[in-house]
DNA sequence: CGGTATCCTGCTGGATACTG
DNA sequence: CAGTATCCAGCAGGATACCG
């Protein structure tokens, strides 16, 4: 074990601790796709209830993740908008759903094979 | 919501269960970097315990993500190995690593100004 | 060295109903 | 529409001790 790879496992932890959870990188995800509206997220993530959602969004407001805003002015708008912090799991995501798309391909000819 | 993004959500949140918990990836980093006994992978990951690493790398090994092997030759010596599969991962790792890395730059910067 | 066994805790997160 | 409140189960995972 030299010491850069002690580092490497260590960054690799926080990440982990960051993202723990089943749904803060599909709602980070969700917002960059540029769905603000609380209804409009809850859709986009299949599973999600709007109780875990609606903790994960104050959770992820407090860690600057996310920016609420609350848009009055004919009537109440609350709007959900990603921050520089939020997108920079960007290129996390696409390396997941990348993985994610080739396991599914991965799956389907080994069906077809049998 | 495009049909295609839709494909993407379903593509992150299977990564995210594959890869469920605090230790797989670890793991996976730990053996692709050449640590190959039980002893070395443990001592490459902090705060592992050898319950949790047993537990996991028995998985792993039903799922295709690691080999084990046991390899008489003078005394009994067993082998961890990672498979293609495990390699996969690399992207993902990577990303979170670089990931990790700036931010622990990002929070040092931040008590810097403090 | 490479694990198991046992025990136990807390947190994640699901279900459901309700609110301003 | 954008959440809260309540209740509850399950299981991830920690501590510790032990085994061939």
């Amino acid at each position: 074990m030299q010491r850069n790879q002690k580092e490497e496992v260590q960054a690799l932890q926080d990440t982990i601790y960051v993202l723990g959870g089943k749904w803060k990188l599909p709602i980070i995800n969700s917002i960059c796709n540029g769905n603000h509206r609380f209804k409009e997220i809850q859709q986009s993530i299949p599973g999600i209830t709007s109780r875990m959602l609606s903790k994960e969004l104050k959770d992820m407001e407090m860690n600057n993740l996310v920016k609420r805003t609350e848009d009055r002015d004919a009537e109440i708008v609350i709007i959900y908008e990603s921050t520089d912090y939020c997108r920079s799991f960007g290129p996390i995501i696409s390396e997941m759903i990348n993985w994610g798309k080739s396991h599914r391909e991965h799956i389907k000819k080994q069906k077809e094979k049998a």
